[in-house]
Formats: structure tokens, C-alpha cells, sequence
DNA sequence: GTCCTTTGTGCAACCGTTTGCGCAACAATT
DNA sequence: AATTGTTGCGCAAACGGTTGCACAAAGGAC
């Protein structure tokens, strides 16, 4: 309640002198004494003052803030992604400010349109659902504000984007499993619209493709709502009963999978294989742990805020595509079959 | 780039009007009659103006920013909070800045201090485990910004705190496999530093204590770090081969206890049963799904955030202690044994 | 004793908005 | 015709800092 603040003013007022000078003094400026800043340091400390960020941020052209939008705050990716996008921003001095979007291109619109409010110095934007083009973003570069595109994005050759290699991911997944003996897999996808599921499934589909072994739409689920997943479980191993693989290309699809798998009764890996892309924490508690592509969200947050650092205090605006690699992490929910390479590989 | 923004002086300039009606026209105001409202807003959309918020909240004595330190970003319970949090801040026009004290006090204290500098409106806290008292709130008390501790906090009259009942909790997580019958059981909690696991362990004793059944100490696994589990667990089961259930005070503990169970080749609930304190996504996805005191991480969001948002705006600062009430969710981890209640409970 | 540096400090403008007050112009009342 | 009231707008100060420039004092070189 106490309330009204420590100026500048105060203490110049309570040393004789001017709030040039005081300001010069806290800022270390060479032009004052040696001895008048030591002054002015105690006083500043004996009346607790407290700089007022947002008057010293008007006269300059920044904020040291930096946005993030994300459609969610979902358990799997993003804590960790905000984990490491946080270490990096605050190292640097800025101050990270959070937005969801709730997948929505309407609240998209509208949070962007704030950070312009704000004079955010950069945003880093998770792309909604909805989001199918990025003529949004044109806001922010009125306002000379630089952005990137984090993990979920849209093909674009004028923006940033982070992400990972979503295709390779999908292609060394299939073929992990494919080299191993599993000719039928099912591949669990979510909501296509996403290019990080189109792009997944490319990769996964192509894999079959070049192993020449068929891969019917049947084993393609396609899950929107995670309620959907159980009913889809059903019909593809009632069109497949010979699956002895299942491919999920996220955590959450990860989880509830394992979840019904065990429901159903079925054991991994003596009855069906498993395996993920995956930011590594789920697979370490389920049982058995779950071989997957690390996709790390530290590494993906900590990459992002460099860049955009970057982008913000070298004032460039070049477009940059950076892939992440991921790693593939064994740890036992994947059986080797019998006939290895049945159709061979090397032609 | 394009950078240099337009301001209320280029509407004036352009429409030959002065600031300050640029700025009533703007904000409405009764004395501009509603022609030159009309030439103005027409004029601020063709220039495509933004105000400056900066400014703006320069001479305002608030800033609308209200800021959120947490612990860590875990992936259980902390992000649904956050999804509460923002629906309430941002329905009613604040921004959520969140950072994260990485459970040291050091840090705590910085970002608190940080939070007078950016002249937050209001401070929501979760504490960081070294903390053991609150004296580093004086820096925010002399400001004036009201700050409420949610979720773990430690004994104080002089804030306000959001929680859950954590004795009542234990107590009847306690009861609840009492009496079904289950006599031996192990509590799984974490670092007893924390008032929040020495509430619900004082619970989950009294229950014990108030049913006339015997609880050992070594019944109790007190968990700082993650990795001890596995072995706190051997030497639990070594102690009491006739444990017939287990209690986890949060969902971090219950995956883990979960995975080291199967592990175990330890069927729930034919051998063991399991509950926990839950925000109730992890119980969905185990198998079987998970009996749970449940916990919502949202609906303390939404509730911290809606008190803190009356502190600021009436200016109170009543000290409140709101408890959530937790509600029991049913779904099957729990057997009930053959012997209900051994020592008549009504005596 | 003048002239030129150097050193340390203050003046005042500025960042972009908001707002109390004053003041014209005009209408309505006496 | 003088008074009063209304309407619509502008002046200028304020918010809390930063910074270009001027300037005084002191010292050194001539």
C-alpha cells in the first residue's frame, strides 16, 4: 500500500544534485566522478530505489520483452519448450511474456496485434491449428518486429522457422521398424491440417515406399480428438489383425496408445511394438519404456530464443530454416521378428 | 526496417487537430463532438496507428501485467495451472508474465525484484522449495503490489494463499484405503521441506492414527530426487511384504511409482492398490486408470487469478487463505479386501 | 595574463500519452 | 445588450527516465 515509488528526482533532490547526474552515476557514465557515484550509489541504496522500467524503455526503441504464443499449454511439449526458451531469454536479459492462442486464428490475430501494443522486441509463434496462412504476421513486420516460427509452422520461404526434420523423423521411425521385421505397422497421427502431421506421414509413407512394402490407408490414423483414438485403435486391428507394430508421432498420442494397448490386453513388445517421436520424458514411465526419435523441447526452446536474439540485436532479416535432429533413443519396446529383410534391401 | 511507428503527433499533424484531441477522439471522450471522432478514427486506421502502451501506462500508475513465478515448468501440474491463470488474466485485460525461480530462493528473490522494476500489477507465487520464509515479499509489500502464494506456500498470517486443504487430503486419501481394508500401505511423498508434503503426510498419519491402525516410519518414503524412488521402494517392500497399497501425494510421484511397479511385475490392483493426489490426467492414462483425490490445476489457476485481480482493482489487503476442496474420482486402481473394518470404527 | 583542454556537472529537450484547465464561439436566458 | 451556459478544442504539465549540449572551474602551455 506504502505505494509511491523512489524517483530519480528523490534522490537528487536529497544529494544536491541534478537527475542528470544521478542518472549518469547508476549508469556508470565515465563523465562523473568517481566519488559522486559512490555517493550516489549509497543514497540510491539507502532509499531503495527502484529504476522504472517502463519510463526508460519509452525513450528507447526496445522493451528487452519477448513474446510467446503458443495454442496450448499441453503436459508434453511446451513445459519443456518453455523451459529452455526461458533459460535462454533470461540469460540474455529479456523477459519472456506467455500468450496462448487456444488454437485459434481469431486470438492469433488479436495476441499478435498486443505484442505490437507491447513493442515486444521479437515473438516466437506456435502456430494454431487454424492457422493456414501467414498473412497475419504482416503486423509485426509493419512494426519491424521479428518473429519465428516454432515446431509447428506452415511452408514458408519468408519466415524463420525451428523446427525439426518432421519428414526424416517420420522416414527413420518406419524404417527403424521396418528394418527390424514389421511389415504391418500402424502410423498415429494427429489433426492433418498440421503440416508437422502431413510432413510425419510423408516420411513414414515413403519409408514403406522405398522398402517396396505396402502400406494400406487403413493402417493411417488420423486422430483429431484424442476421444477418437480408441474407436480408431478398433477398426485398424480389425482390418489388420496381423499389426505388429504401432508408430505415434507425439507424447500424447504416445500415452493414451500405450494406455489402450493395455486395456486391450496387449503386450508390448511381445504382441505389438511401440515406438514414438517424443520429447523423452513419457517413455521413461511407461512400462516398458518406450523406444523413440528425442525431439527435445529444451533443445528446440533454447535454439528458438537464440535465433530470435539474434534476429532482434543484429536487426537482420534474414530468413533462416533450421532443422533440429533428432535422436533415437532404445529402450525396449520393439521386438526384432523373424525375416529381417525379407524383400531384400540392397537391390 | 520499417520500424518507426505512428503516433498520436502524425494523426494530429495530419488532420491539423492537436494531440490532446486525438487522444480524447480516441478514448471517447464526451467533449469531441462525434464528427472529428469520426475523421479521427478513420484517420488512426488508414496511418495504422498503435498506441504505446509504455506511454500509456507511463502516467497510469498500473501497467496491467501481472506477473507468475513457478518452481519449474513440470510437465503435471504446473501447466494446467498456467491455462487458468491466462483465461482469467486475459478476460479481464492483464498480461501473464511468467517466469521461472528454478526452485532457488536466490533467483526468487531476483525475480521479485525484477517484478518491481517492470511495476507488475499483481504477483502470483508458487514458492521455490529452499524457500523457508517470506521476507523477500517486503520488497513487493513497499511497492504496494499485492502478491498471492498459490499452490505451495509455507505457514503465514500475513498473505493471502491459495491451496488445497493438503491435511484434509492425506487424511482422506488415508481413510479411503483404510477402509477398504487395506492395513499396510506405503506414502509416497516428496521433499518434506515443503509445507505441502509434511500437511498431507500429517493427514495420511492421523487417518492411521485416528483408525487405531499402525503406520511405521519406514512405511513413509520421503522422495527428494526422482532417481531414489526405485530404491526407497525395494526397501519399502523389503520391510513390509504386506503392503497392499499405495498412496502418492502428486502425479510426478505416481507415474514413477506406476512404471517401477510394473516393472516389479506388480499387478494394480490384484497385488497392489494405488491411488494419488491428481490433476487427473496422468490416472487417464495408466493402466488401470488411477483412484484420485483430485486436484485441478485449472480451477486454482482460474480462482488465484480472480483473487488477485480483486486485490489489485479494490485495493484490499484483506489476508485470505482460500482452501480448494479436492473431489474423490473412482476408477478401479483401488481393490477393496476381505476384512473392512477389523477394529469396529464407531465404538 | 590569455588561450586551450580536460573534468564534472546542470539545463532542457525528448520519448508518447493523458488530462486539468482555459478559452473561444455560439446559443439561450434574462 | 449583458449574463450565463454549453460545446469543442488546444495549451501545457505530467509520468520517470536519458542524453546532446552548454558551461563553469581548474590546470597546463604559451
Amino acid at each position: 500500500m506504502a505505494g509511491n515509488r523512489v524517483t530519480l528526482k528523490d534522490i537528487a533532490k536529497s544529494l544536491g544534485l541534478s537527475m542528470a547526474t544521478i542518472s549518469r552515476a547508476l549508469a556508470d557514465h565515465p563523465d562523473i566522478s568517481s566519488e559522486t557515484k559512490l555517493r550516489v550509489r549509497d543514497a540510491a541504496q539507502a532509499l531503495s530505489y527502484i529504476p522504472n522500467y517502463r519510463a526508460r524503455y519509452l525513450r528507447a526503441k526496445h522493451s528487452r520483452l519477448i513474446a510467446l504464443i503458443v495454442p496450448e499449454m499441453g503436459m508434453f511439449f511446451t513445459p519443456s519448450m518453455i523451459t529452455g526458451i526461458n533459460r535462454v531469454v533470461q540469460a540474455n536479459d529479456y523477459s519472456l511474456i506467455v500468450f496462448q492462442s487456444d488454437n485459434s486464428l481469431v486470438q492469433e490475430r488479436r495476441l499478435l496485434e498486443y505484442c505490437t501494443h507491447l513493442s515486444a522486441d521479437g515473438v516466437l509463434l506456435v502456430l494454431a491449428t487454424e492457422t493456414s496462412d501467414l498473412d497475419h504476421l504482416a503486423l509485426l513486420g509493419e512494426c519491424g518486429i521479428p518473429v519465428a516460427l516454432l515446431d509447428r509452422t506452415i511452408d514458408t520461404t519468408r519466415h524463420t522457422t525451428i523446427t525439426i526434420d518432421d519428414e526424416a523423423a517420420g522416414h527413420e521411425a518406419a524404417t527403424y521398424l521396418l528394418q527390424r521385421g514389421h511389415e504391418r505397422c500402424l502410423g498415429i497421427f494427429s489433426d492433418e491440417r498440421q503440416r508437422i502431421s502431413a510432413s510425419r506421414l510423408k516420411g513414414f509413407r515413403r519409408a514403406h515406399f522405398e522398402r517396396n512394402v505396402p502400406l494400406a490407408e487403413t493402417q493411417i490414423l488420423r486422430v483429431a480428438m484424442i476421444a477418437d483414438l480408441d474407436g480408431l485403435l478398433d477398426r485398424a486391428f480389425a482390418a489388420h489383425p496381423d499389426v505388429t507394430a504401432i508408430f505415434t508421432m507425439t507424447d500424447e498420442l504416445l500415452v493414451h496408445t500405450h494406455h489402450l494397448l493395455a486395456r486391450r490386453g496387449i503386450k508390448i513388445p511381445k504382441d505389438v511394438s511401440l515406438m514414438a517421436i517424443s520429447d523423452g520424458q513419457a517413455p521413461a514411465f511407461l512400462h516398458p519404456n518406450v523406444t523413440h526419435l528425442r525431439h527435445s523441447g529444451v533443445e528446440e526452446g533454447e535454439r528458438s530464443a537464440h535465433i530470435l536474439i539474434g534476429m532482434i540485436e543484429h536487426n537482420s532479416d534474414a530468413m533462416m530454416d533450421v532443422r533440429i535432429r533428432t535422436t533415437l533413443v532404445e529402450l525396449g519396446s520393439v521386438a526384432i521378428r523373424s525375416q529381417p529383410a525379407r524383400r531384400r534391401v540392397t537391390r
